[in-house]
DNA sequence: CGGTAGACCTGACCGC
DNA sequence: TGCGGTCAGGTCTACC
């Protein structure tokens, strides 16, 4: 269940649940996710203390004590389960369960991914660039998205508002559900140009983003558990979607029926009479 | 360069 | 119960 938020939810756990502590050994069972996971990962990793977890928009960095970094994304059906191992319990691989990472204090941190989309990648310490770090965004909550920045970046781009939140290029973190919230509370229709959006409107597109994301973090961390015994279903802030996956309900301030659309592929959720 | 389909995968669900 | 179609939280790559 990966946007942003998610991701944010599954640092925080494994900050509290891996840092300070060393990585036993790594094994991988099945390397062919997106991009091959490196042979080198269980040789490099093994033996290294996590010193920190950090989030960069999609990305879940596990900072190694060499300075040597693991790299994880989740794709659209990634997770990482944290189980509690012990002598009584050891944990049951399950299907899809690609890595495992054993650490010190018995505890095993799964990269499991269905569908494969996710990556996970080792960056030696010596390494200062990265194919997929080096291209993405500004973070929703870096203090350099202003709305006189987001206007700069939208002037004569010829793509709609729903793609052009979708571009991790531009803004890294959003996806499919927030894109649509954001739009909803910003009161700006996904298909309206990029580079029709008003001075006014980028302002409140700017708070719309982050309390959408900010008010997901804070329901997902309720949700924390689902990454220990996931069970496989969208968390908590389903319910406080307003209209993500809500085609031909009422939009909750003028009753009008959110109506569903496709672009790019992907659905869209919004209300006719609200957004402009 | 900007913009857009297609590609990669599995699983859940729905109608027949 | 089985089968085919559709949809799903992402984003890279190839092509106009």
């Amino acid at each position: 269940m990966p946007e942003l938020p998610e991701v944010e939810t599954v640092c925080r756990g494994l900050s509290q649940t891996a840092v300070g502590h060393t990585i036993d050994s790594v094994i991988l069972h099945r390397a062919t996710i997106r991009f091959p996971i490196p042979t080198v990962l269980p040789l490099a990793a093994a033996g290294q203390k996590i010193t920190g977890i950090e989030r960069i928009s999609k990305y879940i960095v596990m900072h190694l004590a060499d300075d040597g970094r693991i790299l994880i994304h989740l794709g659209m059906s990634g997770r990482i389960l944290i189980h509690e191992d012990t002598p009584k319990t050891p944990y049951e691989l399950k299907k899809h369960d690609h890595v495992e990472f054993l650490l010190d204090n018995g505890t095993c941190l799964i990269f499991h991914d269905p569908r494969r989309f996710g990556v996970v990648d080792y960056i030696s310490p010596g390494q200062t660039t990265h194919k997929l770090l080096d291209r993405i965004g500004l973070d929703p909550f870096s203090a350099k998205l202003t709305a006189a920045w987001l206007l700069n970046r939208f002037a004569k781009r010829n793509v709609s508002m729903k793609n052009i939140l979708m571009d991790q290029q531009v803004i890294a973190g959003l996806g499919n559900i927030y894109v649509s919230e954001a739009l909803y509370r910003a009161k700006i229709w996904p298909e309206r140009l990029a580079s029709t959006v008003t001075p006014a409107e980028a302002k409140l597109l700017v708070t719309s983003i982050r309390a959408v994301l900010k008010d997901a973090i804070n329901a997902g961390g309720s949700s924390l558990r689902d990454y220990v015994h996931p069970d496989g279903k969208l968390g908590y802030f389903q319910q406080k979607l307003r209209v993500y996956n809500r085609d031909n309900e009422d939009c909750k301030i003028c009753h009008t029926k959110i109506q569903r659309m496709v672009q790019a592929g992907r659905s869209t959720y919004a209300c006719p009479h609200c957004q402009v």
